[in-house]
DNA sequence: TTCCAGGACCGGG
DNA sequence: CCCGGTCATGGA
């Protein structure tokens, strides 16, 4: 599969934290796995060669691919304070993640960082998933609810975390959760849905509704994003629902990413030099 | 040693 | 509604 797109950057997609199985491989090529199937992605000169042993619809799917987002890079360009954290991010796709896959790993994400999440869900994986193979390569796919219910999960050592697994396989189980149902609800009666699961608040849910279920109206707040948001536009956490939905023209969850993306890779903790309100647009590629 | 990490829960005010 | 303390774990 070879996808031509200028706005889909490997690096920005994969290391922008929306997910914690893909890895780069020496040469700037990145290997994951996703929906129980393997992928390798490298970079050539008429695009992105993409090798698996899925139907390529799947990651038609998964990368979001039929989304313009060259438009909506643009419509969120238009705001000036934005635009240079859009440019820097701009290869980023928000991907639309198996929804269980999704789930456990934003409840193992809370109050930790992301090395130590991607060390756990891929201990969840390896010690719990079916293993496949792809060529020579062995992977394991993510555990399926069934293959963890009723388990002893504390070998992936995810700390108070673990009741929190145990509550949402069990929710999913019984079919009181799931991707059908939240898919025919509203943004804010999914939101409230998944938050009934034991361990998932505002942010986890919002993260879900994003990644899983391509809600670009939510804009998901960790303590990155509040910490820019104060910074960069001056706002406390509670004015920042409103802010989003009326300056980011219904795709406030991508420019959440865009946001989060560049106070990360540019460790944007306290104000740059100078520059009190405005992301310093030297910093860009 | 202390602090922090893509938070959530619980209690009390 | 909002606030502070607490919850495992490991890396800085």
């Amino acid at each position: 599969m070879l996808i031509s797109n200028e706005y889909f950057n490997l690096f920005q997609t994969f290391e922008c934290g929306q997910c914690f199985r893909w890895n780069a491989n020496a040469d700037g090529s990145y290997s994951g796995t996703a929906g129980g199937f393997f992928a390798k992605l490298s970079c050539g000169s008429s695009g992105i060669v993409l090798q698996s042993n899925a139907p390529d619809s799947f990651w038609q799917d998964y990368f979001d691919l039929s989304r313009d987002y060259c438009s909506v890079n643009s419509t969120l360009s238009r705001n000036h304070i934005l635009a240079p954290a859009a440019r820097f991010g701009k290869g980023i796709r928000i991907l639309r993640q198996p929804f269980f896959e999704c789930l456990i790993s934003f409840i193992i994400s809370q109050n930790n960082n992301i090395s130590r999440i991607k060390k756990i869900v891929e201990s969840l994986c390896f010690n719990f998933g079916t293993a496949h193979r792809f060529g020579n390569i062995q992977y394991y796919a993510f555990p399926t609810p069934e293959q963890l219910h009723g388990r002893d999960l504390s070998v992936i050592k995810c700390g108070f975390r673990l009741r929190y697994i145990n509550d949402a396989v069990s929710r999913v189980l019984s079919g009181e959760i799931s991707y059908e149902h939240l898919s025919s609800l509203s943004s804010d009666d999914a939101r409230v849905k998944l938050k009934t699961i034991c361990g998932v608040g505002s942010k986890v849910a919002d993260c879900v509704l994003l990644f899983s279920l391509g809600r670009f109206d939510v804009f998901p707040k960790d303590v990155w994003v509040k910490r820019t948001m104060k910074l960069v536009f001056n706002l406390e956490e509670n004015e920042i629902d409103t802010f989003a939905a009326s300056n980011f023209a219904g795709y406030a969850g991508l420019a959440q990413q865009y946001l989060f993306f560049y106070a990360r890779e540019n460790d944007l903790k306290s104000i740059p030099a100078e520059s009190s309100c405005v992301l310093s647009p030297n910093l860009s590629d």
